[in-house]
DNA sequence: AATTTTGGTTTATAATATAAACTATTTTAT
DNA sequence: ATAAAATAGTTTATATTATAAACCAAAATT
């Protein structure tokens, strides 16, 4: 039987960011939205999603002058991701 | 730059439907509900979408005298699919 | 000093997923 | 024989989700 897939995770622009938090230390608001090709608007909403369940944390500060919003992936985060990948995999191996 | 994924299959039940009719020559209706976990209803519907977007072909027909549907994945299904999961690679390659 | 740009948030709308309600027929039980 | 329940779905209503448009405040540019 083919697994449930962590409906927080299973959307193109939450993956997305999850995916490009892996890979770094922490990442800027318009680094990721620049990276995922998204609008503002949406990154903005998404991220709320997973700083809501956890899965991030949004830290909020200045850059000189200007507002900075940088986000890190948490344990918990990289928990789900990976579940979410292992799940996955029964669907797409050919 | 992460690519698209296709939305008529980043769906959990969809992409289960998909992933199910590749290893397959051919599945029924009841079958698929079973495999998938879902409701008839929700199952009917997504059969639907994906048999108007020509990923699968449909036919109706009678299994002694009871109504039978059976689903088979299309060539065009099958690449989609194919494309897919390429996509998804990008996204879930840690 | 007016206009545009930057870095976002909030809110309205469009799209999607899902279940509930329904239909038609068949099988089972009384 | 007929009432009740099961089978195999479809249709429709609703809840959820994704997305963009509209907005805001401050900073930079003209």
């Amino acid at each position: 039987m083919l697994k449930e897939l962590d409906p927080l995770l299973h959307s193109q622009l939450r993956l997305g960011v999850m995916s490009l938090l892996i890979s770094v230390d922490s990442a800027e608001f318009t680094w990721l939205k620049e990276k995922t090709n998204s609008t503002a608007g949406n990154l903005s909403v998404q991220l709320d999603k997973l700083s809501e369940a956890g899965y991030i944390s949004i830290e909020k500060s200045f850059k000189g002058k200007k507002p900075l919003t940088t986000c890190r992936i948490s344990k918990k985060g990289l928990k789900a991701f990976e579940e979410y990948v292992n799940s996955l995999k029964d669907y797409i191996k050919t």
